[in-house]
DNA sequence: ATTTAGCACTCTACTTGATGGAGTGCTAGG
DNA sequence: CCTAGCACTCCATCAAGTAGAGTGCTAAAT
């Protein structure tokens, strides 16, 4: 492999390459680090780096800029640096313990955290509800015709629909009671199987409980499209590499959809702790020139979610991946202490 | 004031830099639209209109611009024009039937769409909840030393908010019951001065009553901080004027943080139907070179919320005020039909 | 009295060419 | 094997020049 000089020059050129985003010289480099050697020897060594594929030169007379597999090598060697200062991972804690504990309003401001001290783009997934179960379930007349549904799953999410029905005659509240007495604790392919079926003490009952019946499972259903939380969309033009604006405007135009996000995160970290990609490692086109630092965190024992950031390649990973890190082992804490 | 040449010049020159963002200039004016005179006499009342101040030359050899008076004018006399097609309208309404009516959800989505048409951010304000009373209260354990706190509105709002509590012998259903009993119908003030003396028939219940009491009077009281939603903050850069990048930033972050927001548009849309500010008109330094479009929409027989959208001054006002009203009609019918 | 053709004038945006400097690669000597 | 020195390359910047767009004004036309 690389020889430990050509290892630590390939480290600092790649470190001020992601402080300054100018290409650095080698003149640069013996000045402000204490290499030992002369520049001239910086740079044979900067121009046999670059026949290996580690750095890259814009023109003849320009200084080096790392390549995604620079990047990648400089990625592997800090994996456990320290990119957080103490007093800034307390103050994460401290905005953690402020947030409310409903799963939608905890992913959204997970996400804000991450994008707050990263200033990239930051995005939480919710775990998939696939396998959640109904906790409770509460109907509130708001009008004669209109019916609020709240559903409340065991894994803390609130969903609500408001649906109209036809008025009949019982209290609505003998209704509640029948459902959650029925449905309390099913998943949702109990509850899909409940709907033709369901037998009623009172035929008045039928046609009502139905219609809510399909409501409730159109909820419970449609509920994955609302799992992506993107955050920083708007600080992300503080990075010098967006100032193009239509590049910018393709990317968040895909991030917006967030079909496609949902995967680069999810195939990504579920081996790892944190798991970084970088540039061309991305396998979707509109990404070739970013990277992804995402994370997976507990929700119980048996499912996961998945968050991340979303920067250029010049990156500042140690401190992307400490953040990333940190704030998912924070919120699978907040998680598993709300349970226990 | 001005003849009727002055004014139909004074309107195309307007329209054509609506529709180019370029300084139009006489000859432009003279091929594009049937003006039935030369370039020579249309470069005269261009002076004149300048010295009158409806326009502005950038320098000697450039074509106009209108000023802020200058747009003032042509908003006041379009006022009746329709800007959007039937299409437009009733893909509109379809997306409105498309929505959950949940204040929140709806709101955002309402933004949602405003800001899709427009191209411009939009922003929905919640009304006033101060005087909104609770309609019911949901308790729902998640576990031994958590409860999740679902509150209800009677103006369709969910609030809901996760507390830790000491765990106490009785069943929850108790107090929920016993708390929906005696809050049901209150308003804040209401429910804050039964805070102390709340009576209460088991002992063993006046501890963790009175905990959740005061969660229950903070999720209220707390609740004006949502009533914002924005939307919109990224499409925006496809406005050409937004191409400096320090500007916008300055523009965003004023509006992350929503407060002046509020008062820019509640100050406005109370009275007309819908209100146009255009630039220096705006009280505000930082959007003193954009332009707000505003309307209120009705909630109920007391209260109204507020919704807009702010663009560059060269906006295309004929658009943005049909859309702007549209949305609101549309989203006070919706509000009407939920409660009648 | 108003409109218009014609023209000189102004200002910008773009191109061109020249210059300085940053940074490299290579060579020869330590 | 390292390094001092130097020739070379390429970029960024600036000045000057040019083309063109658009105006304002004047004098003729209606």
């Amino acid at each position: 492999m690389l020889d430990a000089r050509k290892k630590a020059i390939l480290f600092v050129a790649v470190q001020e390459y992601i402080l300054t985003a100018e290409p650095v010289s080698s003149q640069k480099l013996v000045e402000k680090y204490q290499l030992g050697v002369s520049s001239a020897t910086v740079r044979n060594e900067l121009a046999s780096l670059e026949s290996m594929g580690y750095l890259h030169q814009p023109h003849t007379s320009a200084g080096r800029v790392p390549t995604d597999i620079g990047y990648r090598y400089y990625v592997d060697g800090i994996s456990d640096k320290p990119g957080l200062t103490n007093q800034e991972e307390k103050a994460i804690l401290r905005l953690f313990s402020a947030i409310d504990i409903e799963m939608g309003d905890l992913l959204r401001e997970t996400a804000q955290i991450l994008s707050g001290i990263t200033n990239y783009i930051a995005v939480a997934l919710a775990p998939s509800y696939k396998r959640s179960t109904l906790k409770h379930i509460d109907l509130v007349p708001l009008s004669p015709k209109h019916v609020l549904i709240v559903l409340i799953t065991d894994k803390g999410q609130v969903l609500k629909r408001t649906v109209s029905v036809e008025p009949f005659g019982k209290d609505i509240g003998d209704l509640e009671r029948l459902l959650n007495e029925r449905l309390q604790g099913l998943g949702r392919s109990e509850i899909s199987s409940l709907r033709e079926n369901i037998d009623l003490p009172d035929p008045e009952l039928v046609h009502p409980a139905r219609a809510l019946l399909n409501a409730i499972l159109d909820i419970i259903m449609s509920e994955d499209k609302e799992r992506v939380f993107l955050s920083g969309t708007t600080s992300i033009f503080k990075q010098p590499e967006f100032d193009d604006l239509e590049r910018v405007q393709i990317l968040l135009d895909t991030l917006e959809h967030g079909y496609r996000l949902m995967q680069w995160l999810e195939d990504s970290a579920r081996t790892q702790k944190v798991l970084v990609r970088i540039g061309s490692e991305n396998s979707d086109e509109d990404i070739r020139d970013c990277s992804v630092v995402a994370s997976s965190y507990q929700l119980d024992d048996e499912s996961e979610g998945t968050l991340g950031i979303i920067g250029p390649t010049r990156m500042n990973y140690a401190r992307a991946i400490s953040a990333v890190g940190f704030v998912s082992d924070s919120l699978s804490k907040v998680l598993i202490e709300l349970r226990h």
